[in-house]
DNA sequence: TCTATAAGGTAGACTTAGTCCACTAATTAA
DNA sequence: TTAATTAGTGGACTAAGTCTACCTTATAGA
C-alpha cells in the first residue's frame, strides 16, 4: 500500500541528479541549454529524427512548451527542423553537428554525476535498476 | 558510459507519475496543495517533526522556496510550526490532523498511479527497485 | 468529392516553481 | 567577546508548466 515511498525516492533521485549537474553546469553547459534543453538533446540523440509530437510525448512535456524549447535550441544552432515527406503537418527535429558535440559533453557530465550517486550500489545492480525502469516505461 | 539513459528513465518515470496524478488531481487534491505541496506533506508523514532545514535538504529544494511552501500549507491549516527546545534557531514542522487526512488521500492516489505505471513489473521486482533506490539515496 | 473531424504545430497569457542574493537572529568556536 | 556558522525569511528575477485558441494538413464518411 505504501507505494508513495517509491514516488518520493524517484523525486529525490531526480533532484539529486539535477543538483549535482547544476553545481558544475558552468564547466560543461557552455551552450546554456539548461536542464530542459539537456534532456531534449539527450533524447534526440536516442531517437534520431523524430517528429515534434513524438518527441513531446517521449519526454512528457507540453507541446507548446516544446515548440519554444526547440526554437531556443534551434537559435543556438544545436537542432534543426525539416519538413516530413510523409505528412506535411509534422516537423522533424534532429541534432546538428554542434548539437552532437554538446550531447557528448552532456553525456560525460551526466555519467559522472550518476556515477557518484550510484556509488553505493554495484554495476550489476545498476543494470537491474535500468532494466526495471525500462520495462516499466515501455508501452 | 551511457549512464545518461538512467537519467532519462528517471525523468520520464517521474513525469509519468506527475501526469497521472495531475489528470485526476481534481478528485483528490481538494486542498489544492499541488505537486510540490504534496511531496512536502508525504515527506512530513515519513519524517515526523523535522526542522525546516532538515526537511529542505531531504526534499532537495531551495530553502527560501521551502519557507514559502510551508507558509502556504500553514495557511491551509495542514501543517504547523513550533519552536525547537534545543536550538532557538530552528522551526519544527509537523502535520496537523487535517494534514494527516490530506496525506491519506494523497497516498491513495499516488499508490494507484504508481501501481498502474508499474503494472509491467512484478511486486517482487518493485521491491528490488525500491531497495536499490533507497540504498543509492541513503547517506 | 465535399465536409466534418482529428492531429501536428504555433502563439499568448497566465500560474507556479526554481534561483540568487542579501539580511536577521541565534549558535558555536577561537 | 568577537568571528564565523547555521536556520530561516524576503525580494527580485528567470525558467518551466498550464490552458486555451488558432492555423494547417490529413483522413474518414456521407
Amino acid at each position: 500500500m505504501d507505494d508513495t515511498e517509491l514516488a518520493l525516492l524517484i523525486d529525490r533521485f531526480m533532484r539529486r541528479i539535477h543538483f549535482g549537474l547544476q553545481s558544475k553546469a558552468h564547466s560543461f553547459d557552455k551552450a546554456k541549454v539548461g536542464p530542459g534543453g539537456g534532456i531534449i538533446l539527450l533524447t534526440l540523440a536516442e531517437m534520431g529524427r523524430p517528429g515534434l509530437h513524438e518527441l513531446t510525448t517521449r519526454v512528457a512535456r507540453d507541446k507548446s512548451q516544446m515548440t519554444r524549447s526547440i526554437r531556443a535550441l534551434e537559435e543556438k544552432g544545436l537542432v534543426e527542423r525539416s519538413a516530413s515527406e510523409d505528412d506535411a503537418r509534422v516537423t522533424l527535429i534532429a541534432l546538428t553537428d554542434a548539437g552532437h558535440r554538446v550531447v557528448q559533453e552532456l553525456q560525460g557530465a551526466v555519467a559522472e554525476t550518476i556515477g557518484s550517486i550510484l556509488a553505493p550500489i554495484s554495476k550489476s545492480e545498476e543494470d537491474v535498476l535500468k532494466s526495471l525502469l525500462r520495462r516499466a516505461l515501455s508501452d
